[in-house]
DNA sequence: CCTATCACG
DNA sequence: ACGTACGTGATAGGC
C-alpha cells in the first residue's frame, strides 16, 4: 500500500518556533529555529515512515468559509510574530529544492485540505501519516490514516490512533468534532459552554451519543448544567460546523479541482541546489542526517573530491615512502579475492603493490587503515606475518560514539573532510593509467579500480588526525592504544584460526532430530486435530487460541497472543499438546541453527571460522556472526550435546577460562559495599551470601528457593530491574517481589547509592564511562518521552558495568596473546564468550598454558575484590565443564 | 524487510 | 497512563 504523508505547515512550523531556542541563527543573523525544527522533524518523518508521496499543506492569509460563517473564528490570534513570519519563505525554499509539494486553497485552511487529501487517498487505497500540531485533525484518525501528534515541540509525537483518542479522550474519533464543540476551543476563539470541561464533553456524549441527544434530554441534567447548555445551543451547534473539517475541498489550479496523490511523489532533488540551501541556513547536521538517509552513495555525489595519482610501487625503494611510522593502507580486491594493498604516500599520491610483494612490505610495519581487521585476517589465512594497527578510522568512530551504526570510509570522510570518494569528472583520473597493472599476467588490462583504493587510502590518512582529536578530547586514546588497537590483529588471527567441528557428529545429530521431529509433528498436529505449520506463530496461535480455546496470557508488542516459551510453561497443564509443543520448538532451534546452518559452514579443512565484530555493541563487548559462536546451546541437556560438535584437533585440547561473576564483582567494585566485597574476599557462593542476608538467616540455612530468588535479584541489578519485571521472572507477585528488591537495598545500601549516582552522573554528563574509559552516550536521558527516559536510565546502569566486564577480557586477550608470542607457544584463542576464552592448545603446553591463562586472567585488573578464573579442558566443547 | 522467537553472556 | 531487566545474532514466516 502506498503511504501519503500530509503536513500543516504552519501548525508545525509553530510549534517548532516555541520549541527552539531563538538564538538559532545563520552567521548573517537570519533566525533558523522554525526552519530548523521543521526541517528537522521532516526528516525524521522521511526515516521514521519512509512515505511514498508527501505533501505540505499552508494556511492562506484573507477569509475563509468559517470567518465569513463567524466573524469572530480566531479574531483574537494576534499576528505572528516577524521573527516568525521572516522564517516561513526559507521553509518553502527547503520544501521547494527537496521537490516536496506545497498545498493552498483559498477561503480553506490547511487542515480542510489536508482532510480532502485524507479521505481521497482512502478511497484510493493509501496510507496516510497526517502530521499536525492541530488536535482538530483527530476526527480524521482511523486504521488507515494515522494522526501523528506533536505533543511539546517537535520531537515529541505521538501516534494518534483511534484507540489512543479514546483512551485519552473518551471519545471515538466520529465523536471527537461534537466533543470539541462542547468543549470549545479558546485557539480558535471559539467559546464551549460554561462549567464542561473534558469530562463532562466525554460522559455527556457517551450518554446520549451525540449534540441532538443531549440537547433532547436536558431535563436529566442538574438545573445548573441544563441552563449552561440551553444558553449555549446555537454557540455549540455553530462549533460543530465550524470544526467539522471539509473533505471535498476543489483545488482552483486543477482541471476538475482534484489533485492526483501520484503528484505527491518523492521525486529526486538536486544535490547541490539543496547543498547550498542548507549550507545558507547553516544546517550542517541536517545535511548529515539527510545523507545518512539517502545513503552513502548520495553523500559521495556532492562535496569536493579527493584527486590521487596512483603508482605502481613495485621494483622501487620504498624505504623513503615508507619512512612514516605510520602508513596509511586500503587493500584491494578482485571478485573476493585480496591482490594487493594501496598504501598513501602522500596527500594526493597512492602506491599500489601486489599482494607478494606488499605482504613484505607490511612484515613489521605499523599501519593505519577503515576496518583494517579485514585485510589482517586474509594475511593470516594465508599464514603471513600480520603488521601492528597504528589507528583504525572505523574503530575511532566506534569509540567516539560506540552507539551509532559503525561509519564506512565514504561516511566518515564527508563528514570529517567534507570531501566526497568519487572520481572528480576534471582530468585527473583521466591520466592514470586503469588496468596498467597485469593482473592476469596475460598483458590483459582489466582489474579492479586502483584509483579508487588510492583516494582511499589518502583519505584514510587524511582523517588520522581530526579522528584522534575527537578520541583524545572524549578520553580514549588510550583504550584504543592499548586495549582496541592490539585486539586487531589478535581477532583477525582467532577468525582466520576457526574452530574445528565434527562434521560426521552433526550429520547424526541432525538425522536424530529430524526423526524426533517429525514423530512430534504428527502428535501436535494429531492433538489439533489437523495438519499446519507449526513453526508459523500465526497458525499456531490460531490452534492454541481459538481452535483449542486455550487462555491468552500475554500479547506481543503488535497486540496479538503469544506463544512464546513463557507462555506455553504455563499451558501445559491446560492441554497434552503444549508439552509437545515446548519440545518441538527446542529441537526445532536446535535443527535449523545449530545443524542445519552450521554444516555448509565447515570448510574444507573441516573448521568453520566467524567474524568478530568489534564495533557492534554500545557497551564494548564483542559480537560473532556467520556463525555466532558466542551462542552455542549450554543451559539445557538436549541443547548442550552439540557442543560435543566442536573438537579439538588432533593432539591438541580444548582449554576453557571464564570468569566466575564478573559483573557482580565490578558491581562490589564500584559500589564498595561491604556486603558484596566480604562476600567476594571470602569467595562465597553470592546467591547464598546474598539470600543469607536479605532474608537474615545463617548462610547453610539459605533454602533453595531463597537462592533462586537471590540470584534473580542479583542479575536484575545489572540490569536496572524494576518490581514488575521481577515478579514476571520469579512468577511472584508484584508485592513480594518488591520486598525482594526492598530487603536487597536495606543490606546492600551503597550499592543503592552508587545506582544512583550512576544515573545521576550519566543525565549531568550525558554518557557513562567504564573503569578504563569506554564512554557511551544516552541521549535518551534526555529525552522529552518518558519511556525512553526509562530505557536510558536501564542503559546508564548497565553500561559501566557490562563495558567493564568487556574491557577487562579484552585487555586480558591482549596480555595473553603476547605472553603466548614470547613464549613461542603453539595454543591459539579460538573464541571470546564475553567473560570465557576458549583456546585450542597442544597437549604439551596444557599445563604451561592453562596456568598462564588464569594468572593473566585474574591479574589484568586490580579491583578491591578478587578476580576468579576457573578452567576446564576436554577434547570437545561439552566436556570443558569443571 | 519486519516480527516473533530463542540461543548465549 | 504507560511500560516494564542489559547486550547480542540467527531462523522462519509472511507481507
Amino acid at each position: 500500500m502506498p503511504k501519503l504523508a500530509l503536513l500543516d505547515g504552519h501548525s508545525l512550523a509553530y510549534r517548532a518556533f516555541y520549541a527552539l531556542p531563538s538564538d538559532l541563527a545563520t552567521p548573517a543573523g537570519q533566525v533558523t529555529n522554525a526552519v530548523y525544527g521543521f526541517t528537522s522533524m521532516l526528516i525524521k518523518l522521511l526515516g521514521d515512515e519512509g512515505p511514498d508521496a508527501v505533501a505540505v499543506a499552508w494556511d492562506l492569509r484573507g477569509p475563509t468559509f468559517r470567518s465569513e460563517k463567524y466573524g469572530d473564528y480566531k479574531a483574537q490570534r494576534e499576528s505572528p510574530p516577524d521573527l516568525f513570519a521572516s522564517q516561513l519563505p526559507l521553509i518553502r525554499e527547503v520544501l521547494d529544492v527537496m521537490a516536496i509539494s506545497q498545498l493552498s486553497v483559498p477561503g480553506f485552511e490547511a487542515d480542510d485540505v489536508i482532510a480532502t487529501l485524507a479521505t481521497q487517498a482512502k478511497k484510493e487505497g493509501w496510507e496516510t501519516v497526517i502530521v499536525t500540531g492541530d488536535r482538530d485533525a483527530f476526527q480524521l484518525s482511523e486504521p488507515a490514516v494515522t494522526v501523528l501528534y506533536t505533543r511539546r515541540g517537535i520531537s515529541d509525537t505521538v501516534e494518534a490512533t483511534p484507540q489512543w483518542i479514546e483512551e485519552r479522550y473518551g471519545v471515538t474519533p466520529e465523536k471527537y468534532v461534537e466533543y470539541a464543540a462542547l468543549r470549545g476551543d479558546t485557539s480558535d476563539n471559539l467559546p464551549g459552554v460554561p462549567g464542561v470541561g473534558e469530562k463532562t464533553a466525554a460522559k455527556l456524549l457517551g450518554n446520549y451519543g451525540s449534540l441532538e441527544g443531549i440537547f433532547d434530554h436536558l431535563d436529566e441534567q442538574s438545573p445548573k448544567l441544563r441552563e449552561n447548555l440551553e444558553a449555549s445551543q446555537q454557540q455549540v451547534m455553530l462549533n460543530r460546523e465550524l470544526m467539522r473539517l471539509v473533505t471535498n475541498v476543489e483545488f482552483p489550479d486543477v482541471a476538475g479541482g482534484k489533485v492526483e496523490l501520484d503528484a505527491f511523489n518523492l521525486r529526486d532533488w538536486q544535490y547541490d541546489e539543496v547543498r547550498r540551501v542548507f549550507d545558507g541556513l547553516a544546517f550542517r547536521s541536517l545535511w548529515d542526517r539527510l545523507m545518512e538517509l539517502e545513503g552513502a552513495e548520495a553523500a559521495a555525489s556532492a562535496g569536493e573530491t579527493i584527486d590521487v595519482e596512483v603508482m605502481s610501487g613495485e621494483g622501487e625503494d620504498l624505504t623513503a615512502a615508507f619512512a612514516e611510522a605510520q602508513i596509511a593502507i586500503d587493500p584491494v580486491w578482485d571478485g573476493g579475492e585480496l591482490v594487493g594493498v594501496t598504501f598513501a604516500t602522500s596527500d594526493s599520491t597512492a602506491r599500489f603493490l601486489p599482494l607478494d610483494v606488499s605482504a613484505s612490505a607490511l612484515a613489521g610495519r605499523t599501519v593505519v587503515g577503515h576496518d583494517t581487521k579485514t585485510l589482517l585476517r586474509e594475511l593470516a589465512a594465508a599464514d603471513l606475518d600480520l603488521p601492528a594497527v597504528g589507528f583504525d578510522t572505523a574503530l575511532a568512530a566506534y569509540l567516539i560514539n560506540p552507539a551509532q551504526r559503525t561509519p564506512t570510509l565514504e561516511e566518515l570522510a564527508y563528514k570529517e573532510l567534507g570531501a566526497t570518494l568519487e572520481a572528480s569528472d576534471d582530468g585527473a583520473a583521466e591520466q592514470i593509467p586503469q588496468g596498467a597493472f597485469d593482473f592476469e599476467g596475460d598483458g590483459v588490462e582489466s582489474g579492479p579500480d586502483l584509483e579508487a583504493s588510492g583516494r582511499r587510502a589518502v583519505a584514510t590518512a587524511r582523517l588520522l588526525e581530526p579522528l584522534r582529536q575527537q578520541l583524545e578530547a572524549r578520553g580514549g586514546t588510550e583504550l584504543m592504544d592499548t586495549i582496541e588497537l592490539p585486539m586487531v590483529p589478535l581477532l583477525a588471527q582467532m577468525e582466520a584460526n576457526g574452530v574445528a567441528v565434527d562434521r560426521g557428529f552433526l550429520e547424526d545429530f541432525g538425522t536424530n532430530l529430524r526423526r524426533r521431529l517429525a514423530v512430534l509433528e504428527d502428535e501436535i498436529h494429531e492433538a489439533a486435530g489437523g495438519p499446519f505449520n507449526i513453526n508459523s506463530t500465526l497458525q499456531l496461535r490460531e490452534v492454541l487460541f481459538e481452535r483449542l480455546d486455550l487462555p491468552i496470557l500475554k500479547k506481543t508488542p503488535k497486540g496479538v497472543p503469544s506463544t512464546d516459551a513463557s507462555v506455553l510453561q504455563k499451558l501445559r497443564t491446560e492441554h497434552a499438546v503444549v508439552d509437545k509443543l515446548l519440545e518441538y520448538r527446542e529441537l526445532e532451534k536446535l535443527r535449523s541453527t545449530y545443524v542445519d546452518a552450521l554444516i555448509p559452514l565447515i570448510e574444507a579443512d573441516g573448521r568453520v571460522r566467524g567474524k568478530f565484530n568489534q564495533m557492534a555493541a554500545a557497551t564494548g563487548r564483542l559480537s560473532q556472526e556467520q556463525p555466532n559462536l558466542q551462542n552455542i546451546p549450554i543451559r539445557s541437556a538436549e541443547g548442550r550435546a552439540i557442543r560435543q560438535a566442536f573438537v579439538a584437533e588432533e593432539g591438541n585440547t580444548l582449554l576453557v577460562a571464564d570468569y566466575s561473576q564478573i559483573e557482580l564483582r565490578i558491581l562490589a567494585h564500584l559500589s564498595e559495599d561491604p556486603g558484596l566485597v566480604d562476600a567476594f574476599a571470602h569467595d562465597m557462593d553470592i546467591h547464598t551470601a546474598t539470600a543469607a542476608r536479605i532474608n537474615d538467616v545463617a548462610v547453610a540455612d539459605v533454602s533453595v528457593e531463597q537462592r533462586r530468588r537471590a540470584k534473580m535479584v542479583n542479575f536484575g541489578l545489572l540490569y536496572g530491574m524494576e518490581a514488575y519485571g521481577l515478579a514476571q521472572r520469579l512468577e511472584i507477585s508484584r508485592d513480594e517481589a518488591q520486598q525482594q528488591i526492598d530487603a536487597y537495598f536495606a543490606q546492600f545500601e551503597d550499592v543503592r547509592d552508587f545506582m544512583k549516582g550512576i544515573v545521576a552522573d550519566a543525565r549531568a554528563t550525558g554518557y557513562t564511562t567504564t573503569i578504563l574509559g569506554r564512554r557511551r552516550y544516552l541521549p535518551e536521558l534526555a529525552s522529552s518521552n518518558f519511556r525512553d527516559r526509562q530505557m536510558g536510565e536501564r542503559m546508564a546502569l548497565n553500561a559501566p558495568i557490562q563495558g567493564a566486564a568487556a574491557d577487562i577480557i579484552k585487555k586480558a586477550m591482549v596480555q595473553l596473546d603476547q605472553e603466548l608470542r614470547s613464549r613461542k607457544l603453539g595454543a591459539a584463542m579460538l573464541l571470546q564468550i564475553h567473560d570465557e576464552l576458549v583456546l585450542e592448545v597442544p597437549d604439551a603446553e596444557l599445563d604451561e598454558v592453562e596456568e598462564l591463562t588464569k594468572s593473566i586472567m585474574e591479574n589484568v585488573i586490580e579491583l578491591i575484590v578478587p578476580l576468579k578464573v576457573d578452567t576446564a579442558r576436554g577434547k570437545t566443547l561439552a566436556d570443558t565443564k569443571a
